[in-house]
RNA sequence: GCCCCCGUAGCUCAGUAGGAUAGAGCAACGGAUUCCUAAUCCGUGUGUCGCGUGUUCGAAUCACGCCGGGGGUACCA
């Protein structure tokens, strides 16, 4: 589990069923303790799951256990007794059992499942979604990769990820800001720069050798060649500092407006790209160090600049500061999270490689000294990529510039398999990504599993048409005809959806979306395969079409959560 | 050495807030199409949930200790 459960309050929502289970549960209960049927006492959080077993009800509750240690009673005596308080005036139950070592089991009366569906012909597109983030403002920053050359497929499952968390938080009623935190002040764009340079020497036709620590992709020759057919050999004549500061702002200016594209063909659009260098201005940082330091989080040793990170639970402390001048990395980074809080962010999510994972403390420490509270932040690791083709690695060098780019997935496999692809692990765990596998269009291929449930959807829809129906609304359709087990669990299944997306919310975690779009996909194709929606019986043809019609919207909803498009056929 | 992540079926992985008899896909084998899309469905097996101890009514899940794999341990970004 993730982190981020303060992020809420806790049992605003819950799905529609529960929350009735649920509050028919804490009336009971209530009116045991008042009856002096149970013992006083503070009334914990009450549970309601789904079973896994089919003959343990519909839905369950663990309460008269999690009562049993303050009642200093028989788990199953209080059930008993929670049981025979309860009270039903809607008639939402069929019957209500107690079960095994105390678990309360319940049985929906099969009318009511079909009602369900009202919220979801309702509220269409929008179901699914809550206001649990009461508009709140976070911000997610992704990507963050440095403008030196283009995105590659490492940058890919973070892309999404932090795209998606954004999509998911959006749906949750929160304000949400992408952005992109460009380094472009370091060394290493003096490097490219400098890599340019060298490239331009050599279209000019001078022998040159690369230096080994500069960029060597075709990509910065493409930048020189450009550089050399608007300029001539001009440059050569001009004083070198100038033409370096030169070279890295043409360089950087022009990779940066590929990534932005290539973010944009791969569906990640950004509010915000905030430049390193802005954090420079007017002493910005030296600034801030000082007053950090005026307030003892810093302190000098010679000519360097410590932070002391260990106060807050880091290894060792931390340089702000170099010997020779030059602000360290992280002491950019306690500005920016300082310029990020100003603008007036309630929470900021992070969203890291795993190999940056050793910087987590020394953030933390590095917002506490600005005064925030730890919950402020949230950092989301994702894991790295193993890039396969047909099983087997690709190897792939960065330093040589060897490497398959992002635009190079999403032209080979395609934006949707490839963003469908990178969700389907926890973030936290590695991922394969076999090249081959992903743009297979086959069962093999999850994304087009699901994806082909909801053309399936829309080819009934037309048959339907063709046949003289209307697309039924909830009133011009007699769910009660709707009694087949199958169909029951089609309706649970879409109950649950706006459960499983404030549980992604709450913890930073878009695979629960791809499983549950996998799984509703199953549920559908299986009912399908064995029932005819469009029959001989009109009135049975349009409760199915209904049913149908609400699977199809969930199905879109989850896709479009995912940034997966839905498509009418396949 | 220290820190973080991972360890669940032959393989890749889920496991929803500690719940009842542990799940899916793939792979293997056998079946299903007069009719809404066969990119689909149905059936057949498999587990010391890495090992151990503890916490409690109850542990794959929490705590501690081991074992194995990966990553991090810069005045690099």
């Amino acid at each position: 589990m993730a982190r981020g459960p303060t992020f809420f309050i806790r049992d605003e929502t819950g799905y529609p069923m529960k929350k009735k289970l649920r509050d028919l549960l804490e009336r009971s209960i209530d009116t045991c303790i008042r009856e002096g049927i149970l013992k006083e006492c503070a009334i914990p959080f009450v549970e309601v799951e789904l079973p896994r077993e089919g003959s343990h009800g519909d839905y369950a509750s663990n309460i008269a256990m999690v009562l049993a240690s303050t009642q200093r009673e028989n788990p199953r005596k209080i059930a008993q007794r929670i049981t025979d308080t309860i009270e039903d005036p809607e008639g939402i139950l069929e019957k209500v059992e107690v079960a095994g070592p105390g678990f309360i089991n319940f049985f929906v009366r099969d009318s009511l499942w079909v009602t369900l569906l009202k919220e979801v012909d309702d509220m269409k597109e929008h179901y699914g979604k809550s206001d649990l983030g009461a508009g709140r403002r976070v911000q997610v920053e992704f990507v963050s990769a440095n403008p030196t050359g283009p995105l590659h497929i490492g940058h890919a499952r973070g892309a999404v990820t932090g795209d998606v968390i954004a999509r998911i938080l959006e749906a949750s009623g929160f304000s949400v800001s992408r952005e992109y935190y460009i380094n472009d002040a370091g060394n290493q764009m003096n490097i490219l720069g400098e890599s340019v340079w060298h490239r331009y020497l050599e279209i000019l036709g001078e022998d040159i050798t690369l230096p080994e620590n500069c960029y060597q992709g075709e990509y910065i020759s493409n930048i020189a060649k450009e550089v050399a057919g608007k300029y001539g050999d001009s440059l050569k004549s001009e004083a070198k500092d100038t033409v370096f500061a030169l070279l890295t702002d043409l360089a950087a200016g022009k990779i940066l407006e590929e990534i932005k594209d290539d973010l944009m063909a791969f569906g990640v659009v950004f509010d915000c790209f905030f430049s390193e260098r802005e954090l420079y201005r007017d002493n910005g940082v030296t600034a801030l160090l000082k007053e950090l330091e005026e307030q003892n989080f810093i302190y000098r040793e010679e000519d360097t600049l410590w932070f002391r990170t260990t106060d807050y639970g880091d290894e060792k402390d931390r340089v702000v500061v170099r010997e020779n001048g030059e602000p360290t990395y992280f002491a950019a980074d306690i500005a920016y999270h300082k310029n990020k809080y100003e603008r007036g962010f309630d929470t900021v999510i992070d969203v890291w490689g795993a190999d940056h994972h050793g910087y987590i403390p020394r953030m933390y420490a590095g917002i506490q000294a600005l005064g925030k509270e730890k919950e402020a932040l949230e950092i989301v690791l994702v894991q790295l990529v193993n890039l396969l083709r047909s099983g087997k690695p690709v190897a792939m060098s960065t330093r040589a510039g060897k490497f398959v780019t992002l635009r190079e997935v999403i032209d080979e496999v395609g934006r949707d398999a490839a963003r469908f692809n990178f969700l389907m692990r926890r973030s936290n765990s590695h991922l394969d990504f076999d090249l081959e596998l992903a743009k297979e269009a086959s069962s093999e291929n999850p994304v087009y599993y699901v994806q082909y449930a909801h053309a399936r959807i829309s080819s009934i829809m037309r048959t339907a048409l063709e046949r003289g129906y209307e697309i039924p609304a909830y009133h011009d359709v007699d769910l009660n005809l709707l009694i087949l087990p199958e169909e029951h669990t089609l309706v649970k299944a879409i109950d649950m959806f706006p459960e499983l997306i404030e549980g992604s919310a709450r913890t930073f975690e878009p695979h629960r979306i791809t499983f549950y779009s996998s799984d509703l996909a199953s549920i559908f194709h299986s009912y399908y395969n064995k029932n005819r929606v469009v029959n001989d019986d009109v009135e049975l043809t349009k409760a199915r079409l209904f049913l149908v019609k609400c699977v199809g919207i969930v199905l879109r909803n989850a896709l479009t959560l995912l940034g997966v498009s839905a498509p009418e056929r396949m």
